[in-house]
DNA sequence: CGAAGCAACTGTTCTAGAACTCCTTGGCGC
DNA sequence: GCGCCAAGGAGTTCTAGAACAGTTGCTTCG
């Protein structure tokens, strides 16, 4: 096996991955089953399913025994009011959670992140990471997207000492007043794991926020990755309205 | 291959499994290679992995290339406040959600729910399961156990008709005043992934709750089951206090 | 003393089947 | 018309290697 730098399961995966996405393979449809795929990509049918694996495990497909293999159905979204953000406020509980500073670069914003801080087409933007420690033990990686003239301010500072928060504000002048963020589930890449210190395939909260200004200029795009063996949700509720369901 | 009701990968899993929730194997542990291990349950590699996959999945082990197989670490808790209830709420957003009765039995309670309703020792239990549905397709399953004689009456009620919350205020004066909600990250079992039209495995959000009335009774542990690919949280957060970090 | 290369250890990928298990459908008998 | 059984289609489990890839430690050379 010459120079396999992308295993044959991963790029067979990309592939269905592809038409899935693309429309071409909706919701329902039944792919062809696993031993024609497996001739299709002149594979073993041990190495296709490999690639449903990967795939069911990323919920874009579902494998029914005796049934078939099926494209699955979108994710929904829902909104929460009210919740502290995850990991940064441990501190809140009196644990020891610490900042590192991992680091720092400019880079090409993929479009995802170039959507999400209003920018256009691909925008260099200053890519900052750091991993939430709690006792030494990172439980979170955090991965901030800054338009690059602000990157190139924040470049300047030390974050070990001085949280990005209060470098935006105070020597930006550029005061988070509000933020939006969604939490999913997801399984967690090569690069977070070894950051994180895990296993890439973890299953893992993520989420995604941007934090805007006053006006509604989006300042800061995060991405978070928290691994759910190291973190939970616990809520306390209070119902003050008799039968509001 | 003579009636094996379980996969043999499976009972590795199980054997590994045991090893490390009884402290057997604690956290950091390395185990033996995965060539050795093959051949201390009398399987070949392939199989062996297999195991492997599943336990990693479950957070129990993380597998280091060319390093290892450890133990893994154990999770960590933290508390958020004033969070709505994920799947319950989405009513609030217009959206077409409609609970479907699903069954109901009475059963003895395993003592994690035992304890959680404040019961000693292995006490009967009414067991009620609905679905959560948006746009006819499910999206939660929800399991609730309460006091068998709190189930006695809720038992009778129409619950297609009337929600378990009004049914226990208004029939019963237990009115829930507060609860408790801790929110991971698991894999489907078998069961729930039925009752969900998904497959098994999937990484899905898992909650478990306590109810309490306002003198502190706990009347009704909940477990809700949402596939991570049906559903993700979503918050709008704003930040009133400058500086707050 | 530091860097580079090699060996050993361990995980990962892939081959090539064979056999088991689940589910659905159609046919046959009552 | 209903129930049971068998067949077909499709997923799952397992075997038995062989070879590739990552990591670490030791040795050698500059």
């Amino acid at each position: 096996m010459l120079r396999p730098r992308i295993p044959r399961y991963s790029r067979i995966a990309e592939s269905l991955r592809g038409r899935i996405l693309d429309g071409a393979l909706p919701a329902g449809t039944r792919l062809d089953n696993q031993r024609r795929l497996a001739r299709e990509f002149g594979v073993t049918l041990m190495t296709l399913r490999q690639a449903l694996d990967v795939l069911e495990r990323e919920k874009l497909i579902a494998r029914r025994h005796g049934l078939g293999t099926f494209v699955a159905s979108p994710s929904l979204d829902y909104d929460i009011l009210h919740l502290r953000r995850l990991a940064g406020d441990l501190s809140a509980l009196g644990e020891p959670v610490a900042t590192r500073f991992v680091g720092s670069r400019f880079a090409t914003a993929e479009r995802r992140i170039a959507e999400a801080l209003g920018l256009r087409g691909r925008s260099r933007v200053f890519v900052l990471e750091r991993l939430r420690l709690l006792d030494h033990h990172p439980i979170g990686l955090q991965r901030s997207f800054l338009p690059s003239a602000v990157g190139e301010e924040v470049a300047k500072a030390d974050l070990n000492v001085t949280p990005l928060r209060q470098v935006l504000e105070f020597k930006l002048g550029l005061a988070i007043a509000r933020a939006g963020e969604t939490i999913s589930t997801i399984r967690l890449g090569r690069g977070e794991a070894r950051e994180l210190g895990c296993r890439s395939g973890l299953p893992a909260f993520f989420s995604e926020r941007t934090s805007y200004t006053a006006d509604g200029t989006p300042v800061v795009f995060d991405r978070v990755f928290i691994p759910g063996d190291r973190f939970r949700i616990t809520r306390q509720l209070t119902y003050d309205t008799p039968g509001a369901r």
